[in-house]
Order: C-alpha cells, then sequence, then structure tokens
DNA sequence: TCATTAAATTGTT
DNA sequence: AACAATTTAATGA
C-alpha cells in the first residue's frame, strides 16, 4: 500500500485544487500568502466542536472522521473527509463555531485559509462562491442519502452507499479509484460492525464493483456502487 | 537479498 | 467478542 503522494506543500495543494485553480493571480498571491499547514498524528484533532471556527480547512493527504457525540458520550459518525475534501465552510457562514468533530485516523496533512481570507474570496470571486455553492450542494446530497440508507437500507447496503461517497470526485478530487483503508476502518465510517463489512465487500467484489487487497480497496464501479443494494430485512 | 519475527488485517465462529 | 489464518512490514544476518 505504497501510495506515492507527491508531498505538495500547502501553498502548491491549494493552488491546484478546483477552486484555487480559477483564482486570479492577485487572489492566489494572497491565499498562497495566509495558508497554513498543520500535520496531524492518529487520533489528533482536526476541528472539535463547540470552538470558534478559524480556518477553513483541507485535507491535502490522510483521512478524518467526521462525527458528533451526543450528550451521554455516545458518538456517530458522519463520514470519512478524505484528500482533496475542503469543510468547514457550513459553520464559517451559519454558525461561527463548528458544529461536528473532526478526528485523524491516520497521519494527515491539512492546509488552513483563515476566516478572513475565504470571506474574502466570498466578495471577490464569483468562481469561489460557484465551488462553494457545489460543495454544499454535494454535501447535502451525500447527507440526504446517509440518512434514507441510514432508515430504509440493510447494513451491507449502507457499506456499500458510504464507500461510493468516499469515492466521490466532487467531494475527495485527490482520491482515485485506490484508498488506503482497512475493513475496520470501514466498520467505523459506516457504523457497522466489522464482519458485516466484511461480508458486504465480498458481495460486491463478487458483482465486480470493488477489489479488496490487503489494507485497501479499489473501486471498479462507482456508478454500480451506488446502485448496489441488497434487501433489507423488515423492520416494525 | 533472503529468512525470521512481529504486527496488522481479514475470515470465521 | 474471540480465535485462527493470511498478508505485510521490520529486523538482522
Amino acid at each position: 500500500m505504497k501510495h506515492y503522494v507527491t508531498s505538495l506543500s500547502a501553498a502548491e495543494f491549494v493552488v491546484q485544487t478546483q477552486w484555487g485553480s480559477q483564482l486570479t493571480l492577485e487572489q492566489c498571491k494572497r491565499v498562497q500568502a495566509d495558508v497554513r499547514e498543520r500535520k496531524l498524528q492518529v487520533g489528533d484533532t482536526a476541528c472539535q466542536m463547540g470552538n470558534r471556527v478559524e480556518y477553513w480547512k483541507g485535507v491535502i493527504d490522510g483521512l478524518i472522521k467526521m462525527s458528533v457525540v451526543s450528550h451521554g458520550g455516545r458518538t456517530s459518525t458522519f463520514t470519512g473527509l478524505a484528500s482533496g475534501a475542503w469543510f468547514g465552510e457550513g459553520p464559517v457562514l451559519r454558525s461561527d463555531t463548528w458544529d461536528f468533530n473532526g478526528i485523524a485516523m491516520r497521519e494527515t496533512r491539512v492546509a488552513m485559509i483563515p476566516r478572513s481570507t475565504f470571506e474574502w474570496l466570498m466578495d471577490v470571486s464569483p468562481a469561489f462562491n460557484r465551488f462553494i455553492i457545489g460543495q454544499l450542494n454535494e454535501r447535502l446530497a451525500h447527507f440526504i442519502s446517509l440518512i434514507e440508507a441510514e432508515r430504509l437500507e440493510a447494513a451491507e447496503t449502507r457499506v456499500a452507499r458510504c464507500l461510493a461517497w468516499l469515492f466521490n470526485p466532487v467531494l475527495y478530487p485527490g482520491v482515485g479509484s485506490r484508498l488506503d483503508l482497512s475493513q475496520q476502518e470501514v466498520a467505523y465510517l459506516a457504523g457497522v460492525s466489522r464482519p458485516i463489512v466484511s461480508k458486504a465487500l465480498r458481495l460486491m467484489a463478487q458483482d465486480g464493483l470493488v477489489r479488496m487487497q490487503y489494507g485497501y480497496i479499489q473501486v471498479l464501479d462507482l456508478p454500480g456502487l451506488h446502485k448496489f443494494r441488497i434487501q433489507p430485512s423488515p423492520r416494525a
């Protein structure tokens, strides 16, 4: 599972993103001057519920788990944030404070755009606004799909859905067709037990949708993965 | 470079 | 949840 990631600096990373490449030279210069980089170890916090949002953040490489904690201390995971993901625009525009936790699932490098720079970009760049709208829209579709699957579908189907979104090229442009992800990690992200993940992955592999190797998963048919479905057991 | 060992991941009950 | 089997990574000659 050697991934030969060209280790871009944060400044190099932002200008080659979908939004960064559409900025004017002037805008690029300011973004590159303002961007910061942070390296997270496994278990480190990328963002914490309740804290003020100081930065809009992007995953250069690595994986972050997005989750919330209930009053009783139980945690619920929504999704992973994979390479190329940008997050925090929701809280910046809406509530000023993080409304979820971000925990690194492995060594992860994060690019950080100061809030003031983000707001400036919203003011001066129509291209940036379009990107943010697209981002919000994609995430909305993602979460609607999650809720629907959570309520109506079998656990194996939820695993497929969860994986399909993780390979979404709009939200996670840095993820190719291969993602270093153990079945245990998939279980955490999908909110199911590891044996369910194991069973689900073998079903998907039979249908030629994915290929699994030791420590990583390769998607062969992304549309097929979205459509994958096994009959849910009827509920009360 | 190869063999041995340890660690992580996966399959199964 | 626990166990066994398999794969990879690390170590050292």
